[in-house]
DNA sequence: TTCCTTGCAAACGATTTGCATTGGA
DNA sequence: TCCAATGCAAATCGTTTGCAAGGAA
């Protein structure tokens, strides 16, 4: 079993920034009296290598040899209350889970209305910030105190505009 | 029953511009060779007169006594499929239902974080023009043939921002 | 008569939880 | 040793569906 998760791991692409997340999510959990065990690394891992976010049964199809279903939906349980991961629900209502932004950065999302697929997008500062003080006086102006955003732009993906 | 129907119905509040919604919605489900009933009209009603989308828990709670939760779900299918009304998913995964734009208008939503309440709101023609060009944009930079967006605005709603 | 609609009860599927066990610091 | 983490099975809960009865055109 262990040679197993040995290999999932290492099979996983891996960028420099990958270790920089491994590491602030390790102080994270120490600092809420959690432990990164191998089953939260490797969720994490997943996450991070993903383009977009992930439901319980993608991150299934990839760990459930090591880590059975209840497991799975308990670490992400915990890695969303430790504030390591977000989660967000898609139109059919199923779970996805993502790094949160102070992992990941700000971003925003495609989704294809025709396969459901997320991919994550990032804004250039600059229309970001015309975006985002707009959205800002909006919220004020409906009374709310405002906290952040969120935008997901619908269309096909190339793929699915291609048929 | 039918007596409870017709307070609950003459006690919603009801705006001239619902008649027109009532017109369009009756035309619509008759295109579709389906027919619109007592309880179909009473969803409607009450989804027009709300300031936000609302789950079947929500609209339960007002037509239990003449909708069984099944029906309404159903009903809940039938309008959605027939593109009078549009669903979505709050952070908790419960679906929420409101008159589809063509009916409505384009709008976005205030969500509160602390309790859940979502709000609509509308964005002046220019401000909404602006930030739908510059989203277009990003969806064509993503490879996405782009047919509309969605903006969730998040944070505390004027009740909850006192506490 | 035909076909849409309804209501009840049962089924579903994603997610959660109780409990006993394992394992790391 | 102590407490977090795990695995299994069972429970939850929002939502869907099969089937037989009701109702409009």
């Amino acid at each position: 079993m262990i040679m197993i998760l040995i290999i999932i791991i290492s099979c996983m692409p891996e960028t420099s920034s990958d270790h920089n997340t491994e590491h602030l999510v390790a102080a994270r959990l120490s600092s809420h009296g959690l432990r990164y065990t191998a089953a939260r690394r490797l969720v994490v891992g997943c996450l991070a290598a993903s383009p977009g976010p992930l439901s319980a049964a993608d991150l299934c199809s990839t760990v459930a040899e090591v880590v059975p279903l209840s497991s799975l939906y308990r670490t992400l349980g915990v890695l969303e209350s430790a504030g390591v991961l977000a989660r967000e629900h898609g139109n059919n209502g199923i779970a996805r889970y993502e790094l949160a932004e102070w992992l990941t950065g700000h971003h925003h999302h495609l989704v294809c209305t025709n396969c459901g697929e997320v991919q994550d997008v990032v804004i250039d500062a600059e229309t970001e910030m015309k975006v985002g003080s707009l959205i800002d006086h909006i919220g004020d102006a409906g009374g709310y105190v405002v906290r952040g955003h969120r935008i997901d732009i619908e269309g096909r993906c190339s793929t699915c505009a291609k048929g």
